[in-house]
DNA sequence: ATAAATTTGTGCGTATGTATC
DNA sequence: GGATACATACGCACAAATTTA
């Protein structure tokens, strides 16, 4: 048969269709020129043509339409997996579910599949993760670090992502190496500013502060507090700040509200690092013969389930959790098409809400 | 052209020549008929017959070897892509975290990675998760059979899943054709007998059963609820439960309470589909000036968060959440293994437990 | 070792059906 | 209704790879 290139004639005619499209000649959405015009215009039979064609069809390249013609797809970057990975501290903990389902939404609206991994924030489980995606051909990764404020010592395998050109998004922290990488956070500063002055504002001035100390949240939190307290002129007094870590959540925070309470430490409000520990002190508190609010006054954060539906509905931060995770889809989806930082509109801080509810009280004027 | 059944002659060709692959007709590695011998056979050109093979080819069933003949594809079991799906209604709901956080704890320990997709309960999301399941090289899916009550319409993919070897796992309830095939649910009749069997326990006659209807957990919950009734020779009164959709599910269980109040029906204890409902119904026995659990006796179902920390703690159903994940993601890897139903030891069905809490109280002797 | 037969791969021409404009 | 274009289908011819006589 008539050979050229030692190659097959809708071999030919498929390699070059397919030039055209990279060029740009034939673009996204252009009707390509109809079998027959195909078969004059190149000398082979339609029969060819359309050999040539089924296989840009099944590439995913052009598709035909019966009665219509054959159109040019839109060109997929890399014909990819069109998988993402998401990997977050926890998947069942009370604020993850939504923040995936919003990640998801985006993502399955524009057509990828998610990939995810927990790493019960754990730093070991983080990089076993990070291992997995490396070996999973993914086109883009939205990652919540573990125990961000800590020293990253697997530097090495965002560099190799860097490397292999694939976009990836932080959410609710960085580590510090990697600050300027494209990041969502939520603005917990001011969101731990805004339930400490409130409460200030109430007029409670021996105000507790429950933070946990290795993730960049807590920090956060903890830094808005003081900052509350500074605004106000009123000094800040370390001894009153329960610092925790991850491992003794359980146990700490409540452990030492009772050591306040028992060792006559004055206190008329609670800040709580997030709503489950709210309830935890809570709890504690009631065991001690205290009541919310009449006693003491106590804030949680997060708006949770637990802080609209629990003993007594708690004042608490709300910060919009499907939208964080549908923003950094949306950030990583610019990341893979390309878009640059500068032209980017996509907001990367979250502003937090105050909910009031019933679990404050305005103190008495007395000292 | 000539065509049965509506189809073309070539699909005929190729879903002929796929079931004699799924039957075991054709065996893996064996040869089938050349072109021409098929083209005798079928009456057809050998044109047609290479369009149906060709269709074979393209899923990987057969493979052609030049001038040797065509071959039924070995399917390649092992150094697969440590990829498996799950397909659940919903990820942010109050029960699938933590189910799919079983599912990945075992998972992960055995080096697979998830696929995550969610159908918001309708058949058309579950149709296109599973279209792009099959494009993604997964070893194996756990599903969530999306409105489970109803006739499925899209058996065809379950039959795909079944060619390429794919092996599948349904949980909380199966399509009535797939009945067959391994799944995991958890006993609602049973939870729904033994939370009324309670009540009744405790005295109680007047009791009122609200229950979803559209999904096979409700319907089982409210079918308990009857059999415990029977079981103490009680007639079943259908004019005192509620049975509502999901689309009604914020207003008409709380009105059908109010009303029920309003109109004098006796009423000293509600069965409540899950502990949400328990909550609202809650709130709406408040409005009206009656508590829990001295006036009414009130029971949730799933002992979620909710249940434990609410105003009230509520006695409620608890049923394994991460062990189903588990168990699910174990029955999942026996199937990958290809240990036969016989062999396996997993159990099928989850036994729900009672947990009593502080929201029912004994019912005094008098009627 | 060679030739013949078999089988897939490539290519051409033609005809009819059907959806869209 | 008519024109256009894709979808399906048939028959034929020759090339290339492999098996078999």
């Amino acid at each position: 048969m008539a050979e050229r290139n030692g190659k097959a004639k809708y071999f030919n005619l498929m390699e070059a269709l397919k030039k055209d499209i990279a060029n740009g000649m034939i673009r996204p959405g252009d009707k390509i020129p109809s079998e027959n015009v195909l078969s004059q215009q190149f000398g082979v039979s339609r029969h060819t043509v359309r050999k040539a064609l089924s296989i840009l069809e099944e590439e995913g390249l052009i598709a035909a339409q019966h009665g219509r013609g054959t159109f040019c797809i839109k060109r997929t970057r890399s014909g990819g997996s069109r998988n993402i990975a998401v990997i977050t501290t926890y998947i069942n903990d009370y604020i993850f579910p939504r923040l995936i389902q919003g990640i998801d939404d985006v993502m399955t609206e524009k057509g990828y599949s998610i990939i995810l991994k927990n790493t019960y924030n754990s730093r070991k489980n983080e990089e076993k993760a990070l291992e997995d995606i490396m070996t999973k051909d993914v086109e883009g990764l939205i990652i919540e670090p573990s125990k961000s404020e800590i020293f990253c010592r697997h530097i090495h395998q965002y560099e190799e992502l860097d490397l292999k050109d694939i976009p990836y998004v932080f959410i609710q922290g960085t580590y510090p190496q990697l600050s300027s990488k494209p990041s969502i956070t939520m603005d917990d500063v001011q969101g731990g500013y805004l339930i400490t002055k409130y409460l200030l504002e109430l007029g409670h001035r021996n105000i507790v502060g429950i933070f946990k100390i290795d993730d960049m949240q807590g920090d956060h939190r903890h830094k808005g507090y003081i900052k509350a307290f500074n605004e106000f002129g009123i000094p800040y007094d370390p001894e009153r700040v329960v610092l925790y870590h991850t491992e003794d959540r359980r146990t700490k925070p409540c452990l030492m509200v009772k050591h306040f309470l028992d060792t006559g430490v004055p206190m008329d409000a609670i800040v709580c690092y997030n709503d489950q520990v709210a309830l935890e002190v809570m709890q504690a508190l009631s065991e001690r013969g205290k009541k919310v609010p009449e006693d003491i006054s106590i804030t949680g954060y997060d708006n949770s389930l637990i802080a609209q539906n629990g003993p007594i509905p708690l004042t608490t931060i709300a910060h919009p959790k499907e939208q964080l995770g549908r923003m950094a889809a949306q950030l990583l989806l610019e990341k893979m098409n390309g878009v640059p930082d500068e032209e980017s509109k996509i907001p990367r801080i979250i502003a937090p809400e105050l909910i009031v509810r019933d679990s404050c009280r305005r103190r008495d004027g007395k000292g």
